[in-house]
DNA sequence: TGCGTAATATTGTATGATTATATGCTTGTC
DNA sequence: GACAAGCATATAATCATACAATATTACGCA
């Protein structure tokens, strides 16, 4: 089921449609802004046509841009962007994200997250616990300093997902994974680690564990509650 | 905001993408499957090898096949693929969705939507007011065996996740769109219409109207509740 | 049997030419 | 002067072809 095979070796394509997503996630290009023609935007980049074409291709696909003949190609009111693709989560965080917009994850996090914990709770395979119990292992051990012990804060909430045995819901992994990333990236920058997080994501196993899914719910709420929190952002407005 | 341009025309690269597209997610093609060499491939849709190699980005950019050189396109395992992207759902409900995937989308929907009712009831605006009443009386008007009733009715669902202020979760509404449109789709084909849903909306609407957060967020919960019951959908497992 | 190495099939990139499309202007009308 | 119809044209869409880069596979060697 998981996939050992090295990921593939950056291509051009990808790697001018990275490059020009983050621009507009980033706000440097902004909604209704049109790109420069092919021929002229493909020479400033110093890549052919075909490549320049295949990367409009990946942003289209995500929703950011829409071209048309003689139009050109321009790009789409924010609404109209999938926020939650992966790739275009990763590129926001690349730039400076919007506070409001954490702060938007997070309110998402807190209605995803518990409910995922509940349901994890009661589907949960032997081996679902297995995955936590070595994440949350590896979150001591490391500690959030290190970048395996970030890892494994992932792995852990990711378990917690994919126990919950739905699929819509696991595909939002990744934008749970994003904003877990950030949150202690951003608490690093602060320089302010004033709680160890650990205790939090231990009762949250231990409800999982337990088959308590009311116990989980209430748990992964709190675990979230204060990761918030720590990170002393701006509430709403 | 709102865009009033009319959609692009079908290009040929859009129309192959969707045609492979729904042949994946359909389950014809699966995951491991290695497509055919570009040139054999292109020449058998009578395309050129661009055209194809285009669709192929599409693809990729959702997360549907990853490609090599030498290797070849494969399809990539189903957990990789971002099932929330709306051409994918749109693609899955093209062919017959998997009873399975449509409970869990309802499942989906009872974690999100009712949150949303919540936070839309403390934040909506009176133009978000004005929106959803609209929405409820084209339902009414024409009801749900009409298009346009059923356009009125994902438009009431989609007017609640945006009046609920938060990007990533407005994110959500083709998702959202899709498992409603099905809805009633599926319930005509069993040609039983047991219940006027109506009623039901009206209660959200209500809540929503008199800021009654807690309130909206059990109105919209019963309301899901009594949509997929009206499915006679099997159960979990 | 294991490892290193090279042949080779396949995707990746580049270039140039042609076609189709919708825009924006121009013209004509009221 | 405002508005509608029609056309010229810039631009993306498609096609065709050639060459480069890459990773797999098979082969040969130790």
């Amino acid at each position: 089921m998981d996939d050992d095979r090295p990921p593939p070796a950056p291509r051009i394509h990808g790697t001018i449609a990275r490059k020009l997503g983050i621009e507009i996630v980033g706000g440097i290009r902004k909604p209704g802004d049109i790109l420069d023609g092919e021929i002229e935007a493909s020479e400033e980049l110093g890549i052919s046509r075909t490549a320049y074409r295949e990367a409009i291709r990946i942003l289209a696909a995500k929703g950011l841009v829409e071209s048309r003949p003689k139009a050109g190609t321009r790009i789409t009111p924010r609404n109209r962007w999938n926020l939650l693709d992966p790739d275009i989560l990763a590129w926001t965080f690349e730039g400076e994200p919007d506070a409001q917009f954490i702060v938007d994850l997070f309110e998402l996090r807190e209605v995803i997250e518990p409910a995922a914990a509940a349901f994890a709770a009661q589907r949960r395979s032997d081996r679902d616990l297995a995955e936590m119990t070595e994440a949350l292992d590896g979150m001591q051990a490391f500690g959030l300093a290190d970048e395996r012990g970030r890892a494994a804060d992932q792995r852990f909430h990711r378990a917690i997902l994919a126990a919950a045995r739905n699929e819509p819901l696991t595909a939002l992994a990744s934008t749970v994974g994003a904003a877990v990333s950030w949150t202690t990236k951003f608490k690093q920058r602060r320089r302010s680690l004033p709680r160890d997080p650990l205790p939090d994501h231990r009762r949250v196993h231990a409800a999982i564990a337990a088959k308590d899914a009311d116990g989980a719910r209430r748990a992964m709420t709190d675990l979230l509650r204060l990761a918030l929190t720590d990170m002393e952002l701006p509430g709403r407005e």
